[in-house]
DNA sequence: CGGCAAAGTAGACGAGTGTCTACGACGATG
DNA sequence: CATCGTCGTAGACACTCGTCTACTTTGCCG
């Protein structure tokens, strides 16, 4: 009866397993769960005893961590959010020595050439970085639309603390005259999505990928193009002269 | 046991139901499906049975109309598809008139003040439609990226050709002079998906309605104004003179 | 060593599910 | 009138599910 899935791990059998196995039952139901909503069905929908069986774990022992699904499933969310936040603050931290901050004395367009190499090595950073994650990604773009209200609210709050770090970041390579404050806030955060949704294809279609990726870098610069038009199309008239 | 759900069709009693009550079988089903996945799960991840009992109908009547869950969808979302579309084309064509058309020869400036008018109006007439239509739309942007890839295609071709049709309206207003004709199909994309996501806010959280409709002009004010800047920041530059 | 709480296991319960085969109603078409 | 395909119904099958109570194992702390 027992098929591949899931090894006992109960009394003295092996306790490394195939990849970088959890040792925790917890921490197990946790990978077990994430698994199965990327390949099968919603977070929400799962089955208890499904769950338990992927981690090769007795049905009940879930009801010694979780209490809900929701429950579950905020602790998965609150464990990778915090892992892709740091992972990607991180990386975008890298590139950017103060050497390429762009001075505000500048004229726009000189401004908007370089911040597309910028735009460049962080779009590959991002798509990097969701190549390594992809169940936590796929996971994360599903439940923010599904039907828990719960996990939505904490996966758009994960969203937003995102948003929130790149439009800190957007801050300091574009200097603030340049765009409204406010609005590099909404800017970063529809690109957030925006990203989340490339990553879909981005891991689906592997073929795609590299227009993907063409794609998505023009994008980002059009909707900083559009911030600094709207904010100040005198500037980008001035440069004329 | 029979609570409220659904009156038994089948031999002899009231045919005229609540609420415009469908009348083959089948469409029955559809209904109940797009309501009970709406308000409770996935569609993928509905019951056979439940479905069926929603619609007062007996659980193997189901096989007479579908053979998966999938099958279903698709006929659902054939079926709103169709409709979405053509309510979206007429209604954004009655706003604007060829008095309304704005002129190629007329500097950008000019013409993205006028834009502007015309945003708001669509912005109003999208969202307008959106709160007659809740049910289809928050089950559209759920399996948008939900678990069936079948669905997600279907889908994913639905948001498409409703991207076409807007860069298609998008395209008679502003002159393909200002901006780059294949791009326009890539902001209308990005238009879509992000209306989809306002509409969920715009639907739950009624308090921010205002907020969230004017966030959402100045948004898709913000792309327009990227695509023409990166088409041809001279041109903007060229006004100032 | 003794005890104790946490972690995991075992088995059973009723309820709900997908699917199968068989049967009744009904409107067309000949 | 007979017949046939469509639509809906009825009952049953084996299965999975969530939840409950009771038991065993494990590791820790004094």
């Amino acid at each position: 009866m027992k098929t591949d899935s899931g090894v006992a791990p109960g009394t003295a059998t092996l306790r490394g397993k195939a990849a970088a196995a959890p040792q925790t039952g917890r921490q197990r139901l946790m990978a077990a769960a994430l698994q199965l909503a990327a390949t099968t069905r919603s977070l929400a929908s799962l089955g208890l005893r499904e769950v338990a069986r992927q981690a090769g774990l007795n049905p009940n022992t879930f009801y010694r961590h979780f209490k809900n699904f929701d429950d579950l499933g905020l602790a998965v969310i609150e464990e990778l959010a915090g892992e892709l936040r740091q992972g990607l603050r991180e990386r975008r931290r890298r590139p950017l020595g103060d050497a390429l901050r762009l001075d505000a004395a500048k004229d726009p367009l000189e401004l908007m050439r370089r911040a597309e190499g910028i735009i460049q090595e962080s779009v590959a950073l991002v798509l990097e970085f969701v190549t390594e994650h992809q169940q936590a990604y796929v996971v994360g773009i599903r439940e923010l639309h599904g039907t828990s209200p719960v996990l939505r609210g904490a996966l758009r709050k994960v969203f937003d603390e995102l948003a929130t770090d790149m439009a800190e970041d957007m801050l300091e390579i574009v200097p603030p005259q340049f765009v409204d404050a406010q609005a590099v806030h909404g800017i970063a955060a529809v690109v957030i999505r925006e990203m989340a949704f490339y990553s879909l294809d981005y891991l689906e279609q592997p073929a795609r990928r590299d227009q993907i990726r063409t794609e998505a870098q023009r994008f980002i610069l059009m909707l900083l193009w559009g911030g600094m038009a709207m904010r100040m199309p005198q500037v980008l008239a001035a440069r004329a002269r």
